[in-house]
DNA sequence: GTCTAGATCGCCT
DNA sequence: GGCGATCTAGACG
């Protein structure tokens, strides 16, 4: 079962298919999913990539294969979370930048402190389903965190990218369209 | 609704 | 020592 061969090809053209998919989080042993509407793709050789500078301690997990969860620290605070994709290697990964909930809104709304604007952000996402540094690494198609493509493809809307500072004109912030 | 500052960690220069 | 793939609270209107 390797359902997430679609993430094997390069970020540009595999974030936009991650849109409509279900992600599924059961860490702490509770179950909360959303499904993702908003995503951003990170290239290997984009100066606004993690990955552009090789390999760190902290990017290591976007240079291993795809299809496995990247989690970093933002701002010294938050935690947002990618999925890898591409091949072995090659830095490149897609940020899941927004979700509409679909399960577990009374957790979401403990773990985020409010009952509104529960996953319309990086690090409100990751919040909400619970991800955190440990989760780094983790195989979304078996492990705490998983991720289901959505069956079929999503309108969408292709933006410039989101609070970044190199890059900033590149196409690659895609939010499907209400 | 808008704008601004502050929090605080890991990596880089 | 500086800065970032962010979010929030408080000020203002």
């Amino acid at each position: 079962m390797k359902g997430l061969r679609l993430l094997e090809g390069d970020a540009p053209e595999v974030a936009p298919l991650l849109l409509g998919a279900v992600l599924t989080s059961q860490i702490g042993g509770i179950l909360t999913s959303v499904r993702i509407v908003e995503v951003e793709a990170y290239r290997h050789d984009d100066p606004a990539s993690h990955s552009f500078s090789g390999p760190t301690a902290r990017n290591a997990t976007m240079f291993g294969p795809p299809g496995r969860l990247y989690v970093y620290r933002s701002y010294g605070i938050h935690w947002c979370a990618n999925v890898v994709t591409g091949v072995a290697g090659v830095g490149a990964g897609v940020l899941l930048r927004g979700g509409i909930p679909i399960e577990g809104m009374d957790v979401m709304v403990q773990r985020r402190g409010r009952a509104s604007q529960l996953t319309n952000g990086p690090g409100k996402l990751a919040q909400a389903l619970g991800i955190t540094r440990e989760h780094d690494g983790t195989d979304l198609s078996n492990g705490l965190v998983r991720l289901e493509p959505a069956g079929g493809s999503v309108p969408f809307r292709v933006t410039p990218r989101i609070g970044i500072t190199k890059a900033v004109d590149a196409p690659w912030r895609f939010v499907a369209d209400l």
